[in-house]
DNA sequence: AGTCGACGGTTACGGATGCAACGAAATCGG
DNA sequence: CCGATTTCGTTGCATCCGTAACCGTCGACT
C-alpha cells in the first residue's frame, strides 16, 4: 500500500461532514459578504448585530450574543464599531445598571431596511437553482443536525 | 410599528441559510476539533493538510489548496508546522522546481492513521442521532448547493 | 450592613487570517 | 534567445479572534 488512497484506512475528506459544512459556510458567507461588505464595510459580527437589532428592537450584549451566535467580545466590538458610526445607541438599564440597552438608531435602522431586502434576494437567488424537492431536502436536512447541535 | 419585527421589514436571522450554515459548522467544528487539538495540538488548517495527504499520498501545496479548499497562505504555514513536526517532508520537484512535492513521513502517517477512526466514529455518532429520512435529506440538501456554491 | 459568588461587559494579549507584495522559476512571444 | 507574463510558494502587515483576566454591579446569605 504505497500512499493514502487505502480504502478503510483513509477518509474521504470531501464527503465529512464538518468539512462540507464548513467549505459550504464559507463558499456562501464570502459571497453574501460583499452585499454588507461593499456597501457599508461591514463585518460579519456588525452584519449579524445589525440584523439582531434590526429584528429585535432593543436588547442587551448578551441577548444579542445568543441571538447571532457570537462570542460576547465579538458584540462588544461591534457594538462599539456601529455605536461609532451612529447606527446604534446604548443606554444603561436604570433597573441594573451592568445592562445595556442597544437600540438602532433612525441612520441604523435605514441602513438595515436598505440591506434586508438584497439579503432576501440573495437567499431567494440561491434557492431558486435547487429543485423544490432539494430545497426541502435541505431544509429538513439542516433542521435534523440544528437539532443536535445548536438548539436541543 | 415600534420596533423591527415588523414581518416585512425584517430578516429571521435563525432561518436565513448563511447564517444557519455558517452557526452549524462553527458549532460542528468546534465540537470536532477537540478530537486532533486534544491529542496532537493540531489547528484546523494542519488537520486539512494531513487529511490530504493521508487521502491523496503525494501533493502539491496547490492542490492542497484546491483539495482542502485553504488559502495558499493556510497551506504554507500548515506545511511548515508538519514539517516542524517531522509529519511530513517536502521534495522540490526537478521537473519544476517552483513546485514542491509533498508527503506525509511515517510518523504522519501513524498519526493520519489514529485519527482517521476518531473522525469516523464523530461523523457516525452525529449521523446516528439523526432518523434515516433526516439524513437522507441532509445528503441531498447539502450535495444541491454544493453544485451550485463549490463544485459547479 | 458586609461579604461572597455570579453576572454583564470590556480589554490586553497571543495567535490565526487574508491581502498584497515579493522572489524564484517556468513559459510565452517576438 | 531575451524580455514580459504567469505560476508556485513565502512573508510582512494589518486585522480579527478567543482566552483569560479584569471592573463594576447585583443578589444571596449571614
Amino acid at each position: 500500500m504505497e500512499h493514502g488512497a487505502d480504502e478503510a484506512a483513509s477518509l474521504e475528506l470531501e464527503n465529512f461532514l464538518p468539512y462540507r459544512l464548513n467549505r459550504l459556510a464559507e463558499a456562501v458567507s464570502r459571497d453574501f459578504q460583499t452585499i454588507y461588505r461593499t456597501r457599508h464595510g461591514l463585518t460579519r459580527p456588525e452584519w449579524r448585530l445589525l440584523a439582531s437589532l434590526g429584528q429585535h428592537g432593543t436588547m442587551t450584549a448578551t441577548e444579542v450574543g445568543r441571538d447571532s451566535a457570537m462570542h460576547k467580545t465579538k458584540v462588544s466590538r461591534a457594538v462599539s464599531a456601529l455605536e461609532e458610526r451612529r447606527w446604534l445607541k446604548r443606554e444603561t438599564d436604570p433597573e441594573d445598571r451592568r445592562v445595556e440597552r442597544l437600540a438602532l438608531t433612525p441612520v441604523g435602522a435605514k441602513a438595515y431596511a436598505e440591506l434586508v431586502p438584497l439579503a432576501r434576494r440573495f437567499e431567494a437567488d440561491l434557492l431558486r437553482t435547487l429543485a423544490p424537492a432539494e430545497r426541502k431536502a435541505l431544509s429538513v436536512g439542516l433542521a435534523a443536525i440544528e437539532r443536535r447541535f445548536v438548539g436541543g
